[in-house]
DNA sequence: CGCCTATTTGATCTGATTCAAACAATGTGG
DNA sequence: CCACATTGTTTGAATCAGATCAAATAGGCG
């Protein structure tokens, strides 16, 4: 029975990482959103932008890319339901990189005005959401790791892997599935790969048998070689315990 | 003739992001410092750790750097006097990457407790203070992109344009001249190459007169050119214009 | 069916690593 | 002041992960 605050996204979200108290959330709860949906492979913010207002994630996938002078893309993270993924915009007025949606998205916009109302009021608020773009911090120093350090399937793997758990955290994962509704060449703009290399290190995966990526679906069969071999260990994510998740972390 | 503040490393770096109030410059003058010296190449926090203060770099060069399981080691920033590398370690308890010397450095240890205070008293530090991790995670993704897309050449000359423009905000480069005291190897380290490739790479940049790099003094000779072969733009630096910089930004 | 997109396979090329060794600079102790 | 160790720079050759180029195959769908 899940309780009614679990209905919004973004409570949802900082309650994964974050200890609210009752008035806070209450607060958060009462926060104006203008919904909006927006198609696949749209741009929500532009680098050189100065938006207004942050955009929450209500549902679907995006992510934050840059693009080099030669127009090469490279992405700097994926955003799950309940991010705010331009919510550095609150304090740095002109945007550095591009929001853009993956998939189809629901997004509710959230004036900087109304947060920064919230955040003045209530420091708890202040403290979870500055502690959120201090989590993305850490997802961006893992990453890389990946990039740097790691070969392909490794980088893959715990691509995999951190998808799992976010999605788990804000209840989107059922077991070891979760929803990656992409194509392979998608996945390589992603990781900095190729899309015939993306193929390549896919089947590897496979023929280890640890884990599915088809249709859309991802399924991991084998979490403990998964997550050695993709050198993966969530403590990064910041993660509270909630009970809510399966036998492995 | 220098102000006063500016004598203040932490006064300085938040002035050349942020503008500042006078009572907030009073009360960041007035922060208990734990003045503590220290000699290169040692740890001052690391992966793991729950540290109670945050360091303030006063003096030398400073890293953040995370370990892969099979021990090579990513840089994910460089830090310069001013700098505070694990403010995050005030919202985030436990560290999720190492923080070592690279010269020997002068810090200044600031308990959380004394942060959390100022903070709360002054909204604008709070502001500013959340703004220098916002700018952490922009330098990050600009470095993502250096290491997912750009060849060695092209990582080398940002991460010199970069170096310069930082050294240059908090007063520590004259025309186009700065220290970077460190070997070719440990420039190696910090561009995620081989110390072969990183000599190699210089040969070039020093051929095509960009730059050079001896005795741990960085000169940049071609401003126009190094910037374009780096595919740098400060922009997302967040510097404020002080007045005291050269022809070029 | 034909069209379009996604996946798969093969061959070749390249930037960077790795391994190995020479060479230069600096410092240390006898 | 020289012998020697140490550390940093430079050069060469082999190897590798992944990119690039090209084309075949497989699905969905109007």
């Amino acid at each position: 029975m899940p309780s009614p605050t679990e209905d919004h996204p973004l409570v949802r979200k900082l309650k994964s990482t974050t200890e609210l108290a009752e008035d806070e959330v209450a607060a958060l709860l009462r926060l104006p959103l203008a919904i909006v949906d927006i198609r696949a492979n749209q741009d929500i913010v532009r680098q050189g932008d100065r938006p207004s207002r942050s955009a929450l994630l209500i549902e679907g996938l995006a992510w934050t890319y840059s693009l080099t002078r030669k127009g090469k893309a490279q992405v700097m993270a994926v955003h799950v339901p309940g991010a705010i993924p331009d919510l550095q915009s609150l304090h740095l007025t002109v945007m550095d990189c591009n929001l853009g949606t993956i998939t189809p998205c629901r997004f509710g916009f959230i004036e900087h005005s109304a947060l920064r109302a919230i955040c003045a009021q209530f420091p708890g608020v202040s403290h979870a959401l500055w502690r959120e773009t201090l989590i993305e911090a850490a997802i961006y120093r893992q990453w890389m790791v990946g990039l740097g350090q790691q070969v392909a399937y490794s980088r893959m793997a715990h691509f995999f892997c951190e998808h799992m758990v976010r999605m788990r955290a804000v209840g989107l994962a059922v077991e070891n599935t979760c929803s990656l509704p992409m194509s392979q060449s998608r996945l390589g703009e992603i990781l900095g790969l190729t899309a015939v290399h993306v193929n390549r290190t896919l089947q590897e995966l496979r023929h280890d048998k640890l884990l599915s990526f088809e249709k859309g679906q991802l399924v991991i069969f084998d979490w403990p070689r998964l997550t050695k071999a993709g050198d993966f260990d969530s403590y990064y994510l910041q993660l509270r315990h909630t009970g809510n998740e399966p036998e492995s972390l």
